[in-house]
DNA sequence: AATTAATTTTAGACTAATCTAAAAATATAT
DNA sequence: ATATATTTTTAGATTAGTCTAAAATTAATT
């Protein structure tokens, strides 16, 4: 089914509201996220309930039907692998690549994804940290943990803060710390709950007033 | 200034159209183009000269403005950045590039582009032998020429052809040649007027049969 | 439970881009 | 040079997506 840049954009808010797309969303929720006024998002699910991308319930809100979803999994896929393109390939940073990226997303062409994805070498996550689906959907979902609370020897990448005053920010920014970082914990002293933390080629300890206020998720790839 | 996607495509039809920018082009020749009806093109014709980009004379046909030309040019150059992209990176065929590249010449981001063609190398021209303007709109214009009529010693990509029979099609392809394929004359036999010419790492000699029916036109590039 | 507040939907209007059908201007042919 | 054909423009309607303002529904509060 072809859709238009409008229709693939609510889907995706949509689906970023439920992240399982099965939670109900609301209305104003969708108007908030996509910058609209509600009127014009209740014009919009009636044209995608009528098209069986979502269910909508007068006044209760919304889901996403199954193929509602995969639609809107395979933009994602496409925004994310569009952001490691970027990233990995055209020296863009972190955080330059969301409004090109956006763009990106809509191109039309299974084979540009497909290739895209062999040229990237397949990437698992974006340059944020988020997973990136596979060719048929299927999305490892791994949720943020407080860094404290991370195992050690596994891979974590930093995808958010809790403190964000700019003291803690710049100590983040002068350890060369940022959201997508890769970072494994290879030992955490009983004691006073410090951290030992491998970054890149770096080894740090990190104390608990740190790691109790960094977001982490698991990520196997890179 | 930000121009909708349709706008574009009408600058970008009639540079083609004029190709010099200058050429005055009708109504129903950017119609047949844009595959559209004669009367929705005078109804855009009417914004574009609001904004300056054309100078439409009622009846009479259109110009490029020089911000309308250099608008076109980097639609152009998008374009066919992408298209080198497409083929060098993800293994498009030069036949496949043409629709995906349409889409891509949209994407707005001046960093995307610059970092993109320092990624390939800073290209001087597309995989159908078409040159890329450069950053500033320069484009370098080099008309095409029978190979018949060729200078020994300099890069020439193929461009087209005259009989387009199957026969002299599947000579072509049995040879490898196709739109776009650079090649080299390396000597031209006085007697037949038969052809040595250098193909990638091959050397094949052609009869003017085949010299004459093909176009090709000079670049330095590559 | 009744009133107030918040959310959601409807109704009607607007813009961008398109279309058909008819009118106006230009080009062609006798 | 007058009639005919072609090209271009205008007029009015249509669709996608948006908006404001008002009405309908649901949620919250006393």
């Amino acid at each position: 089914m072809l859709l238009t840049l409008t229709e693939e954009n609510y889907l995706k808010a949509i689906y970023h509201l439920s992240e399982d797309g099965s939670t109900v969303v609301s209305t104003n929720a969708i108007a908030d996220k996509i910058e609209t006024k509600a009127s014009s998002v209740t014009d919009m699910l009636k044209k995608l309930a009528e098209k069986n991308l979502i269910t909508h319930i007068k006044y209760k809100g919304v889901t996403l039907t199954e193929t509602g979803r995969r639609t809107a999994i395979n933009i994602v896929r496409k925004h994310r692998l569009w952001e490691v393109f970027l990233v990995e390939k055209l020296n863009f940073s972190w955080d330059e690549v969301h409004d090109v990226a956006e763009q990106l997303e809509h191109i039309k062409s299974p084979k540009l994804i497909k290739e895209l994805d062999a040229f990237l070498e397949f990437p698992t996550h974006d340059p944020h940290g988020d997973p990136i689906p596979n060719a048929n959907g299927k999305i490892k979902q791994t949720k943020k943990i407080i860094l404290s609370n991370a195992q050690n020897n596994i891979n974590y990448a930093c995808v958010g803060v809790i403190d964000s005053s700019s003291e803690f920010l710049k100590y983040l920014d002068k350890h060369n710390i940022s959201i997508g970082t890769s970072l494994k914990v290879i030992d955490k002293e009983k004691f006073d709950l410090s951290m030992t933390i491998v970054i890149g080629d770096k080894t740090m300890v990190m104390s608990q007033a740190i790691t109790s206020n960094i977001y982490v998720k698991a990520h196997n790839g890179q």
